[in-house]
DNA sequence: TGGCGTGCGGTAACCGCTTTCCCGAGCTAA
DNA sequence: TTAGCTCGGGAAAGCGGTTACCGCACGCCA
């Protein structure tokens, strides 16, 4: 074992300790299946590679091949569970394909999505995926689109998980149906007077859990009051502060709806500061159906969606071959309904 | 503008239409510091940059500058929050450090971190962060410390999180001070009669809080059976179990500590499904104020642990030049009592 | 027996950068 | 005026792989 004095064992190490060239040793150890190599050699190849620890240096096979098998993933916030679910459904399908996850948190700040992207760029991804609600911002949005078509004219595959807002592969989050489905079930319920804490203004993901709700309060012939309605952030203390501003303001309500699971918790624990008793004084109802979150109480209606489903979905995407057209993967949402909200009947 | 054809826009390109050499333009758009370029080439390199939007190969300056930016990051499973809080403490100061975080799940399988570490090793990271408990299984530990070994001599710098029980530099969590300052406390408050839910045998986090909880007990004169010390998943359907079993079998106990917050959360609904009236039937208590747990109820008495700063700290210690010994960096643990563990007096 | 196809090992070009080294230009000082 | 600097641009040598291509040895068939 002559193990060369420089740092890392390469290639050639291998091919001078197996008596073999480096050609050889490179069909033996990652050949890409094509090329025979006789069996003795083989066998040499590989004890030397063994003796030797070798480990192939993936920059190095990245450019000599021309691409890597590096997957990278933007997600809103890792520490919310709700990323945190599709990370992991990511990673695990990823896994399955032999590929890697580059992770990027942009932890609230939209805006660094373009920055993060653009490192990502450099990585020479084979795939990116974009976690997390899009914005109504137009020109923020056109940037992002001009910036993945660039991935994609370099051949890195591209997915979004959230709205189909872009040409570009999706999964679907069925935000507005679910929603629909929600309040329609809630009107069933009994319910008739609604308040929703709706998120921050420009995430079309609570745009669309909003408006779905409308609707669904339409079919059952109930409407909201504008006043009825706050905005604040997608946290939990963003459920807090809203539910406690209606609360201060004027709640006129018997049922409120927080347009994520996160929210409805920081509502609750609102309500309960504020007196209101749970879940007997108030109706609470979420949407995400977070694994961590299935415990509280009053256990909280919500619309179930099928999240590390979404994360593998979307690694699915990114592998196959890009089609003619975005390749839509809608995901099912469904109506989850615990004791946070009682029949009224 | 003379794009090329082919796919991507390499440094020769930028370098063409700047009309200067590409160790000028690499000076320019890469430059390590050394080495002053007149500014008019410089203008005139970052015009062409921009107008071919270039983009560095990051693989291709891997290989030529022998090392990359690249930090590892292996957790047990991202999509428990006690990982994603760490992960998203690394990936924040990595940010700060211009490093990427590629990210490994071991969900579970503890013995495929050696598999992971090794497709990591091939990416020559620049550090690798393992966070999570480390196993009583000493053959697996030796062969990971042989891993992580190559690793360091490779230039990567390691770290890891939990247990210092490999001569590597390590965040170490308080698990066994926090419990016994935890186990003091419930002492204090009058509980005299305790059951632990213990998690997995071999996991030393789970042991270390459990062996900390009963030097705590022994602080307060307290003994605990060992019929009331049962073992399970360190997860909320372990805890929901693991409860389960104690109920059924033979609780003797005023008082649960489950050894982490989400088994504590599976715990109480094991109870109240059991018709136990919480806080008042039974006192419980967890270990590491996971965030979104806040909000259960009863609220729970708890050991904090700031993750996100377990995190930060983890890959501070990496970016620091390796020291003569290993460094350590101990992270406080704090009791919180809540609502969980009223006072008996 | 000679022509030719096939199997397989090796040589070397190439991937896209960084960086060393060379060299010319312009400046300073004797 | 010129030797000796410094400054800064460019040529080219890697970095560690992959793979196109070359050529040898062997077997087959006419």
């Amino acid at each position: 074992m002559t193990k060369r004095s420089s740092g890392t064992v390469t290639l050639m190490d291998v091919a001078h300790e197996a008596g073999v060239s480096v050609a050889t040793a490179s069909r033996v150890l990652n050949g890409s299946g094509t090329r025979q190599v006789r069996a003795d050699l083989m066998d040499r190849v590989l004890a030397a590679a063994a003796a030797l620890n070798y480990s192939a240096n993936a920059p190095a096979q990245a450019m000599a091949r021309g691409r890597t098998n590096v997957v990278g993933l933007l997600v809103h916030d890792i520490a919310d569970p709700f990323f945190s679910s599709i990370a992991a459904g990511v990673m695990r399908a990823a896994e399955r394909h032999g590929s890697i996850v580059m992770m990027y948190s942009t932890t609230g700040r939209t805006e660094r999505e373009l920055d993060y992207l653009a490192t990502l760029r450099g990585q020479r991804p084979r795939a990116v995926i974009l976690a997390g609600s899009r914005t109504a911002d137009r020109a923020l949005r056109d940037r992002l689109g001009a910036q993945l078509r660039i991935l994609e004219e370099e051949g890195a595959r591209v997915a979004l998980i959230s709205q189909h807002v872009l040409p570009i592969d999706t999964v679907l989050l069925e935000n507005r149906e679910g929603a629909r489905l929600l309040a329609r079930r809630l009107v069933e319920l009994g319910h008739r007077r609604f308040a929703v804490l709706a998120g921050p203004r420009h995430l079309l993901t609570a745009r669309d859990r909003l408006a779905g709700f409308q609707a669904g309060l339409a079919d059952g012939g109930v409407t909201l009051s504008r006043t009825q309605v706050a905005y604040g952030d997608f946290t939990r203390d963003g459920g807090y502060a809203t539910m406690r501003e209606l609360l201060v303001r004027d709640l006129r309500a018997g049922c409120v709806f927080a347009v994520n699971d996160v929210m409805a918790v920081g509502a609750i624990s609102a309500l309960r500061d504020h007196g209101v008793p749970l879940p007997g004084g108030m109706a609470v109802a979420g949407f995400d159906d977070i694994v961590t979150l299935r415990d509280v109480t009053p256990s909280l209606t919500t619309v179930r969606l099928p999240l590390e489903e979404v994360g593998t979905a979307a690694l699915e995407l990114v592998m196959q071959p890009r089609a003619e057209r975005p390749r839509l993967r809608r995901i099912r949402a469904e109506v989850v309904v615990r004791d946070s909200t009682p029949a009224l009947s």
